[in-house]
DNA sequence: GTTGATCACTTGACGCGTCAAGTGATCTAT
DNA sequence: ATAGATCACTTGACGCGTCAAGTGATCAAC
């Protein structure tokens, strides 16, 4: 890969890609703090208790949870486990498919995250829903499917 | 905080703010990814060289280095100390204030760094860049500079 | 119907980032 | 001059994510 000079970047692509970077280090850190200070919870575990809240049931196969919340199959069972400890999760065998695990939400799981929700909503809102344009939320939805086609279609 | 209802995201709001939150989750692997396969460098490291190689006399002072490679202080300790065991940065103390620190990029290090840079600049074009527009370039630089300002405007 | 492959998941070790505590140098006030 | 504050940085413990290896259930082939 790479034969010949790389064409290294433009100004203006540059700056672009500079900015993204940076939110892409920045963002991330900011919902996590808040999420981790005013409820105790890893964006992580947020978006798996999310996940669970909206399924039939409120539950769902360990396989099915880990792509809805863009994790590893490790990573959620890491995290299953400490949710369960928190009693916000349950453990169940799959009835049908002695392979599959089912993760529940319990009902003080669904308390735990009816009470988290508005504060991470807000920080959505403050730090990037109101702060842009309808237009330019637009365009934020048409970029950011661009790359994540991008993502999905690498080999790599 | 949060008094009276929540607004919660419409649905507009919600797929712009869903694609920019996978991206926040996925781009970042795959940069990880490229580079430690390639360059067996984590992201971080590549930028601590990166900045360092931009530099005056390739030094800079700990602290200025940390806030370049938007990491902590600790942080930077701690990779300093990894990329210093591998030959590509040394550690000098500064002859004017003996607060300061600098680090420096050894000959090896930058052609470390010389080495590892275009396989990166291919995949952020791969990724981001060459998968975009001009004027999507200039908008995901608006909207990117926005964010960016409520993150440092936040007292969060 | 038994062997082997595949699947869903778990586990433990390791590496990295964070946090809190600590070190030593340099200002600042008196 | 000296005590205290502040600054730049380091260190070690801890928690989390990743990776590789492992478990057990189910499927597929013959």
């Amino acid at each position: 890969m790479h034969l010949g000079e790389p064409r290294w970047l433009t100004p203006d692509e540059q700056r672009a890609w500079r900015a993204l970077a940076s939110v892409l280090f920045k963002l991330p850190g900011a919902l996590e703090s808040q999420l981790q200070r005013d409820a105790g919870l890893s964006h992580f575990e947020y978006l798996v208790l999310s996940a669970l809240s909206e399924a039939d049931d409120r539950t769902l196969r360990m396989k099915d949870l880990a792509a809805l919340s863009n994790g590893s199959l490790s990573r959620l069972s890491h995290v299953v486990t400490r949710l369960e400890k928190r009693g916000w999760v349950r453990r169940q065998p799959c009835p049908a498919d002695g392979r599959h695990i089912n993760a529940v939400l319990t009902d003080a799981g669904y308390d735990k995250l009816r009470a988290s929700a508005p504060g991470h909503v807000e920080i959505v809102r403050e730090l990037v829903v109101d702060a842009l344009t309808p237009d330019q939320l637009a365009q934020l939805f048409e970029i950011g499917s661009t790359i994540l086609n991008r993502l999905d279609s690498t080999t790599t």
